[in-house]
DNA sequence: CGATCGTTTGACGGTGCTCAATCACCGTGG
DNA sequence: CCACGGTGATTGAGCACCGTCAAACGATCG
């Protein structure tokens, strides 16, 4: 029931020590397994070596900056990836889950563009980046799904533009929803009950508005009855009218606006009253 | 009263001519010296087919939800990547010109996920597909170029996020143009006289604000001296001051505001003595 | 039980989106 | 040659939306 588990995250975090090697086992299968690769003559995976690394809630994978060593794969828990500015502003990026790769932005320049902190204990298997292209030559189905991957996240440009270029905070609230849900349901979860491992600050950074835009927004999807919101419960009941509200270019006006203005102007005369 | 005093500086390129025919011959050689990459022995090219496309202002190079045939390398000119959505409104998502890589986002799913638009007229090698791994195998040079242009791609989301994220107009534009500028001398040109390829609307677009609001911010900037501005023709003056802009989160309230304020207001004041 | 952080809601002021008019430029066709 | 319509760019006026500041509440943890 620890839904909540960030509290003092980055203060208790003795230098976000790591419990390295148990890694003396070698987890390259485990690697293959968790991306569905099958490999059939184990002697290709000679000379591989993948370690399983632990990151506690707030710790850091790795950071802006640093020297790449190693592209990670999420096998437990989930990420958020940002760019600090240099006024320290953190522009939240993206979340990456369980299967998805961590740090392949930087396997050509050799420096992370971008740093990656964890929202929940989570694991990692870390592939070294001399082995990253040895590994798919031998595995032609893993360099397959490396490849998916990379144009994964190249179409999360296309969702990071059409998140932040929606002119109202409740659609761009929808369409982060709306894509979250789709991403549940690829991994074959529930795509109705959400569990935000983010804070309501990161989803701000993330759709381009104030932490306080995004509470608002909350509050008029839910008063639309397109959401269930308890906390960082979230349970979508019109999944239909969330897509209506997220599908608007131009704020939410055209359909639904004049229902929400009536809503809105009752609950905030009820609570006048 | 007059800053467009440039004239028709640009009218004089109208008489231009089509050349479709050459392609015939092949131009893997063109596309590799356009790349930078130098091949040994000119066997390794065989069977490999390299066609040169042209595409007139305007013309798509591929479009969203096509079938992807091939990646193309741009030789002359420059594209506008973008992302038409359900009612038709146009995402622009990213600018390219010589050297840099179209459609490489279609290689893993076969399909294209955005549409590609010539600005001017220009001129792509195109490689198709399935000899794509080929050449990269045979070429390693070529291989670690792609791998780069790739992980440029990447970073990409960096700035896409970082443009749409400032929460004022001006420091949107005038990051807009410092990235312009970068890239420029990135290619050997002069980072101060742009000559901007896309329309307001374009700018307006990947900005993420509406295009009136563009030429107001190109206004602003004018006025603070950073920029001369003459329709499409921009010079960077204060190179500082723009950047000064640019890195300011909370729009350019702290440092420029009131400067600003009183400029724009004497602007008008002196429109209406 | 107090402290701290995350979340929610309110009030106000400013920014930018919308609608509109004007101007400059261009290609067309009388 | 000029008249004409079309497009792109600039500027103005009005108002809705959101960012900021502020306060209150709830949750978690020491």
């Amino acid at each position: 029931m620890n839904t909540n588990a960030c509290g003092k995250s980055l203060s208790t975090q003795s230098a976000w020590y790591v419990q390295r090697d148990r890694a003396a086992s070698n987890s390259v299968g485990e690697l293959l397994r968790l991306m569905g690769v099958a490999v059939d003559d184990p002697r290709l995976l000679e000379g591989i070596a993948v370690s399983t690394r632990r990151v506690r809630v707030g710790g850091m994978l790795f950071h802006e900056g640093a020297h790449a060593q190693a592209i990670y794969f999420v096998a437990v828990g989930t990420f958020k990836s940002l760019h600090i500015a240099e006024d320290g502003y953190e522009q939240v990026l993206g979340f990456a889950g369980r299967g998805e790769v961590l740090g392949y932005d930087a396997v050509c320049i050799g420096l992370h563009p971008t740093t990656a902190v964890a929202l929940e204990d989570s694991t990692v298997h870390s592939l070294a980046l001399p082995d990253v292209f040895t590994l798919c030559q031998r595995v032609p189905a893993l360099d397959r799904v490396l490849h998916l991957t990379l144009s994964r996240q190249l179409m999360h440009q296309v969702e990071i533009a059409n998140l932040m270029a929606a002119v109202s905070a409740e659609v761009r609230l929808a369409r982060f929803l709306v894509q979250l849900s789709e991403r549940m349901a690829e991994r074959g979860q529930s795509p109705r009950r959400l569990l935000l491992r983010m804070s309501r600050r990161d989803i701000a950074s993330h759709i381009g508005v104030a932490h306080e835009t995004v509470s608002r927004s909350f509050s008029v999807l839910m008063h639309l009855g397109c959401l269930a919101v308890c906390n960082r419960e979230v349970e979508i009941l019109d999944l239909e009218r969330l897509k209506a509200c997220a599908s608007n270019t131009r704020g939410l006006a055209d359909v639904h606006l004049p229902h929400v203005r009536q809503m809105v102007t009752a609950r905030m005369e009820t609570a006048y009253a």
